[in-house]
DNA sequence: AAAGAAAGTTAGACGGGGCTAAGATTATTT
DNA sequence: AAATAATCTTAGCCCCGTCTAACTTTCTTT
């Protein structure tokens, strides 16, 4: 193997590219829908739509409480702050649509709910644009869309 | 807040759901990509890549060799496996068809990029083959197409 | 063939986010 | 109002993937 070339470790990019977390997202998303499903979103809750224990819930509450995103009081309950729910519909919106898109494509719910539970995460505002105006148009071309499903149909 | 109802925290889900981590991937992506343009995948090159130090590097692949992704030698340098080149190559296709697709909504460069970095770890094979249906029939449509690039830009 | 430079490695630490076990608090039964 | 059940919290631990600092090996120069 050949050698000399610009070396050196090369600077750390600093991580405020993305403000929060896919976790956070997750956990905002979830006490977002459990609001409005239920009126309320307790850890015990969070942690059944998770799937994860009730202390890391806990936790990430507490962390989520100090980053301004909710307001939390230990025993007894939580609400998001405006700066929670603007993140918190964001992401709902991301992750309705991917799921319509998808859902458009044919694809099977189980697998549209895996795919956008992954991607909702990484799709930039002006990737959700263009795929609004894409789902939009589609939606007048069912032939297309025909043609679509059917040489997707593996 | 009310009370009653089915408790306890649920088991986890085992991580053999997907079985290599977008991490991984990220490295096998590089790694071949070094391959196919210099011939050889270097520590410092990965590093330099992927924008990480040289020491993380060393470290990951010596995690990929132990899961027989790679073969490496201390030292020395690396080659994949036959099962590193897969998994390469099928995130290399995802890479490219998500870059394809973005691209004919009429995408930045950039926007592209930084989304597909992240959107390619998170689709399946059925969600694959949608997009690549899908981008094939887009290619007949420029009409279409125009009308989406004109709506999404904002 | 030294000496210096580049590349690679090891050791030890850290932050994120998860877990279990045990204890504290609140709600529900009796 | 006890007693019991449900929920919540804390403490301590773990894994992943990253980092820096120091050291080793390999390559390039001279």
């Amino acid at each position: 193997m050949p050698r000399k070339q610009t070396t050196k470790t090369p600077p750390r990019r600093p991580d405020s590219d993305r403000a929060h977390s896919s976790t956070v997202e997750d956990y905002l998303e979830r006490i977002l829908e459990l609001i409005n499903t239920k009126g309320y979103a307790r850890v015990v809750d969070i942690a059944e739509s998770l799937q994860i224990s009730q202390a890391s819930v806990t936790n990430m509450v507490q962390k989520l409480d100090a980053e301004g995103l909710l307001n939390y009081e230990r025993y007894r309950g939580m609400i998001l702050t405006t700066a929670g729910q603007t993140l918190a519909l964001n992401i709902t919106r991301r992750h309705q649509l991917l799921t319509d898109f998808l859902g458009l494509l044919g694809l099977e719910d189980n697998v549209i709910y895996r795919d956008v539970e992954g991607m909702e995460h990484h799709i930039s505002a002006p990737t959700v644009r263009a795929i609004e105006a894409l789902t939009e148009q589609l939606k007048r071309q069912p032939a297309l869309l025909e043609r679509v499903r059917t040489a997707a149909q593996q």
